[in-house]
DNA sequence: GTAATGATCTCT
DNA sequence: GAGATCATTACC
């Protein structure tokens, strides 16, 4: 993805995220869940409350990487959008293993942990390294389908700015998180059953 | 310096 | 429904 990509509006670029390809390294994944901040207007936003230390990297150039740790033991990975000086990101909830990835990927936390992602990428630049988004026709996954239906809800476990319809996911895909995923996803691996359509809500 | 808080996950 | 566990922030 370019820097362009990344220059524009929090609720496009998390609706064009999803579909594509995040990397770290060996690993990949298609991302199925995403939720749009909209930088100092929006009360649920980290950017919220100005520039502070943390937070930084969002009032910077887009197309970087904004890691933290939430609850003192989970990772969340956000991609600065709009250009240097607005605030806005896209936090990533939720992707589909493509190849090296074994750990589960449905939720913030998780997709940071199997991943492999930490404090040490924030700041980092996703349009260079090692760490990156790219568009789906650039990775060999033939099986999966290029297009899609994308559902649209409030963000999940905020207490600020609550009903704001700014969760895009990809309907009918078993890896997005949300109420009821983990039951459905644990009952999957046991019955190893087709979950495809049941997790839209 | 101290205390409250949280864009989560797991188990009961 | 509660506990784990700590960086960040706000407030003294």
């Amino acid at each position: 993805m370019t820097r362009a990509f990344y220059a524009r509006p929090a609720v496009e670029v998390a609706r064009d995220l999803l579909g594509a390809i995040l990397r770290h390294g060996t690993a990949s994944a298609r991302i199925v869940e995403v939720e749009a901040y909209l930088g100092e207007n929006d009360a649920a936003a980290h950017s919220a409350r100005g520039l502070t230390p943390r937070t930084q990297v969002l009032f910077g150039p887009p197309g970087h990487a904004y890691v933290y740790l939430i609850y003192g033991m989970h990772h969340c990975l956000n991609i600065a959008v709009e250009r240097t000086g607005n605030a806005g990101c896209v936090l990533l909830r939720a992707v589909e293993p493509i190849a090296d990835v074994t750990l589960p990927t449905n939720g913030p936390g998780r997709l940071t942990r199997a991943l492999g992602i930490t404090l040490e990428h924030y700041g980092v630049d996703l349009t260079r390294g090692s760490l990156t988004v790219c568009t789906p026709e650039t990775v060999c996954a033939p099986e999966r389908p290029l297009t899609f239906e994308i559902g649209v809800s409030p963000r999940i476990g905020i207490k600020k700015a609550d009903g704001l319809p700014l969760r895009f996911f990809i309907k009918g895909n078993r890896y997005v998180s949300g109420l009821g995923s983990q039951r459905l996803a644990a009952r999957a691996a046991a019955d190893d059953q087709d979950l495809a359509g049941n997790v839209v809500r």
